[in-house]
DNA sequence: TACGATGTTGACGCGCTGTCAGGATTTCGC
DNA sequence: GCGAAATCCTGACAGCGCGTCAACATCGTA
């Protein structure tokens, strides 16, 4: 049974869709019907694997929570792994913004833009309602991480403002894939801390992380052209 | 057959191991053939990892390249993640004495802790043999971090450390927990690029660490007693 | 040597995986 | 509208890994 005709007691739109935007697509019952599935398993995953961890869950235990059959799984996604980076990449891509914002409303202040960068990263950790946030704040030994291609492009983004900025204050003998990795680990681990509650202050987290940053960057800057 | 009679022929002693140490235990066939079925399962644990990563080796992989039955593995471990937990708990083991030593060798001078702490790391990373060292350098988009009770340990150590360094030199508008996580992550990032080959130059990476935590450090201070 | 203690073995039931032939539904051409 | 074709869903199935356990083998001890 596929989910849209599950649904369509409550609020799906079955009498007249045709007629839809110039360029979509999504007249067709066939089209719906993949999307809601596509959709249905996502937010089942997104639920089970805040349950059970990535570790714990099963393809079954997703469309489990479905109304499709076990073998519909395999037509939208290869294994419970693809799924986590689809949930994986829609954080990133709902991130993402958020960064440019942060260069945005920056301008050329490398300070600014640092303590925006980190505390909107930190923000979001917090409060999006992402898999990694929940898996993270399991407590759990094991954890997973996800490199995806979008991960690795918000993080070439990220060092691409990175470099902007070392530029324009001359930060010539700083390696920028070195100063990236730092930003992204410091990020990385200091979020972790504040999703398990061993840190609190979002704000004082960021300011420490932009201070850090920009204090380490000239430091090194300073020493290596010795 | 347990791997104690498997390896009869190459080399372990069998004839006369009556008086062994004061305390030590290993005299019995028993005893014996439990470390040497602990150790066979352990290294072929090692070696399976390497070779299909953490997510692709079964118990059943582990126990076959072994001379022992499956259900033998778990007289030893509950399961693949407590080989591998025991595994990264090796490494943890053999790395903490270096840690030791930058901290015996550098005395009362900051920087040189900084630098050689991170070196032993990264060299640490790039020629232990380490079950961590050959996960992380497969190119896999899913890899899995491990915090066992002795890394949390060694982190804890880690912090002592620099609190103490950290009061020394008057930090103390520096948050150590902050600190450490920083420390931390930075570690973790560069040297994830180490083992990719990303980053080449392991005494520049070094350098560049500890310079960074130093003037971020220094530049933290200054900010938050303003 | 004999007997209890301890460790090993491998077959078993269970659940998950990924597939596929058969069936249901939608789309398209007329 | 209608029938054919395309598309997608379904659930059963073979294969495999998991953890267990009764039967067996080996060791320690007297």
């Amino acid at each position: 049974m596929q989910v849209l005709r599950a649904m369509k007691s409550t609020s799906v739109s079955t009498e007249k869709d045709r007629a839809d935007g110039p360029e979509g697509n999504q007249s067709g019952k066939r089209e719906q019907t993949k999307l809601a599935n596509r959709a249905a398993i996502l937010e089942a995953g997104r639920q089970i694997f805040a349950e059970l961890g990535y570790e714990g869950t099963t393809v079954r235990d997703i469309i489990r929570r479905t109304e499709l059959a076990s073998g519909t799984f395999y037509n939208y996604f290869k294994s419970k792994e693809e799924v986590f980076h689809a949930l994986h990449d829609d954080g990133v891509a709902r991130f993402k913004p958020l960064l440019r914002a942060a260069r945005q409303s920056a301008g050329q202040d490398f300070q600014a833009f640092m303590i925006t960068a980190f505390e909107a990263y930190f923000n979001f950790l917090l409060n999006d309602q992402s898999v990694d946030r929940e898996m993270a704040a399991m407590p759990e030994w094991t954890r997973v991480r996800f490199d995806t291609p979008e991960s690795l492009a918000l993080f070439d983004e990220l060092k691409d403002d990175i470099v902007a900025f070392a530029t324009e204050f001359q930060l010539d003998h700083v390696d920028p894939e070195l100063l990236t990795a730092s930003c992204v680990g410091i990020a990385q681990e200091i979020g972790d801390r504040l999703l398990r509650g061993r840190i609190k202050d979002i704000h004082a987290a960021a300011r420490f992380a932009a201070y850090f940053v920009l204090g380490g960057s000239q430091r090194v800057q300073s020493e290596m052209q010795a």
